[in-house]
DNA sequence: CAGTATCCGACATGATACTG
DNA sequence: CAGTATCATGTCGGATACTG
């Protein structure tokens, strides 16, 4: 399994694999957007019940990274023209995409962080 | 698809599903170290070789994150008592396990980078 | 209700020079 | 060869106060 011939094949799928890696830790690395993308896993929801539903984010940092999630595409945003005012979040087709890929990524967490008693 | 009455039930496997993620994260992210992990699934590694695989890396920051894997379990490091010096780097199990997560997140990525064009 | 605006500190990373 | 040490910088996120 160690590397023969084929180096230069082995180093551009490395590096493919990185480009996606990074394009996607960019999407979903942030504080809050794993929470935020769980929580909208189950539905809308209204930005005050996300800030409740989130615990310990500010509305700065809930408002910033819900935008950073609509910028790629992953969030809807709907606002409604009412008095007061409301606004639901919801995912996108691309924004459920991901439910997968963070069951994987929080399942790899749950079973290892287990294993960690030793330290 | 709504919340029902197990508004707690919900919850708690968000919270379950962040911690994972958080460890995960904790782990994984970190600019270099998805590169020296994907670059290591194909075997062990001397830190030159590595250096010379990632391009851009910084000695400091190599050094650095091959540190913060090895402390996660991820990443052995073996010394040969030798001069010159000799340095190898591997995946332990826990590291090679992380292999499929890895790659759903680069294959999301590589998916669904392509499809924003339009921005 | 759903945000903005400002300020600030902590940390991640980079650049460069040096060493056993 | 395989690192350390030091300094500089930029981004992320927290705290707080204010608003249509």
């Amino acid at each position: 399994m160690r590397k023969q011939e084929s180096t230069n094949a082995l180093n551009e799928s490395v590096i493919l694999r990185n480009c996606g890696m990074a394009y996607t830790l960019s999407v979903i690395s942030g504080r809050w957007k794993p929470a935020i993308l769980f929580n909208l896993m189950d539905g809308k929801m209204r930005y005050n019940e996300l800030r409740r539903a989130i615990d310990g984010v500010s509305e700065r940092m809930l408002v910033a990274q819900l935008r950073e999630l609509e910028e790629a595409g992953l969030v809807k945003r709907i606002v409604y023209p009412e008095v007061p005012p409301r606004v639901e979040y919801e995912l996108t087709a691309l924004g459920r995409s991901t439910e997968d890929m963070l069951n994987s990524m929080s399942d790899w967490g749950n079973m290892h962080r287990e294993k960690k008693r030793g330290r």
